[in-house]
Parts: C-alpha cells; sequence; structure tokens
DNA sequence: GCCAACGTTGGC
DNA sequence: GCCAACGTTGGC
C-alpha cells in the first residue's frame, strides 16, 4: 500500500468537482508524462491514499485527500482524435498510457500551502519532488512519514 | 502576464 | 547520440 500527491488544476477540476462526481469518483485521464505513468502503472493499488493539490492558482497546495478506486488501466482518451489528450503514437494493442479512478475522501479543514511546505524543503520533506525548484511531476510518491507530518500541520 | 525549469522532438 | 528549439508547467 502506498500514499501519493496528486496535482490538479482546480480552474479544470479541483476536488470539489471529485466530490460532486457520480460515486465522487473520476477517471484521472490526461496524464502525459512518462515518469508519472510508470508510477500509476506500475505502482498503484485499489485503496492507495492521495494528498489532492491544487496546482497553477490563487493559494497553490494540497486541499485534500482522495484514494484509488481501481486498478491501472489504459487512458481511452489517448485512442480518441477528438480528446485533447489525444496521442496518435498510443496503440490500442500496446497502450502507453494508463489512468486510475479517484474518489473522494474529504476536504482538509484548510488548505496546507505549498509556501509552508517548502520550509520543510530541508527538513521533514526533503526529497520530495513538490517542494522542490521548477518541479512538474503531476504524480509523485508520498512516504508514510511525509504523509503523517503533512497532515500533523492540518 | 512573466518567465524559469523542464520534457520532448527532430535535425544532423 | 547530441543538443538546440520548442511547448508546457506552474509559481509568483
Amino acid at each position: 500500500m502506498s500514499d501519493w500527491l496528486f496535482k490538479s488544476e482546480p480552474e479544470t477540476f479541483g476536488l470539489d468537482d471529485l466530490a460532486a462526481r457520480p460515486g465522487q469518483t473520476e477517471p484521472w485521464d490526461g496524464v502525459r508524462n512518462y515518469q508519472a505513468r510508470n508510477l500509476l502503472r506500475d505502482q498503484m493499488r485499489i485503496g492507495d491514499r492521495i494528498l489532492f493539490y491544487h496546482s497553477n492558482c490563487e493559494l497553490p497546495g494540497i486541499v485534500g485527500i482522495a484514494e484509488v478506486a481501481s486498478a491501472p488501466r489504459p487512458d481511452p482518451t489517448a485512442f480518441d482524435p477528438e480528446a485533447r489528450y489525444f496521442d496518435p503514437k498510443s496503440d490500442p494493442d500496446q497502450p502507453r498510457w494508463y489512468l486510475v479512478d479517484v474518489r473522494y475522501t474529504r476536504h482538509l479543514k484548510r488548505t496546507i500551502p505549498l509556501a509552508e511546505l517548502k520550509a520543510f524543503a530541508q527538513g521533514a520533506l526533503d526529497g520530495m519532488p513538490l517542494v522542490r525548484k521548477g518541479n512538474r511531476l503531476s504524480i509523485m510518491p508520498v512516504s508514510p512519514e511525509q504523509w503523517e507530518f503533512i497532515l500533523g500541520l492540518e
């Protein structure tokens, strides 16, 4: 069992959107980064916990908790020429991109801002990609210690 | 809106 | 296989 952090732009699809979905569950499509893909495809299991992070917004930070609600499976939007994330090089017989379903768990009592987390970049969150400059990884692993520490800030 | 950081692409 | 050019991410 592993823990993860997922980034999402709230203007596109935020935690409120997830909570409003039928079953509070949504396929996490559109991941088009190989490092994120490998984590998603090879390591995610049903029940894994997710820190839900809002990026590219007024107050970037962790806003809630979700969970992995399906096994990894090929991302169908990669095969759809109409889809924003269509990838003509993804072959249905050998899919390049994968997704999992994500289910809402809860909102945090407050947003834990990135700026606050960065204060621990040389401490409890040492090595976490999120607090490293220029990081763009949209899915990253969270150690049990990091998970406990971050929620301790709530 | 700016721009630094980064991943990907493609020419050679 | 190198690396410049390009497009994207995402904080500020």
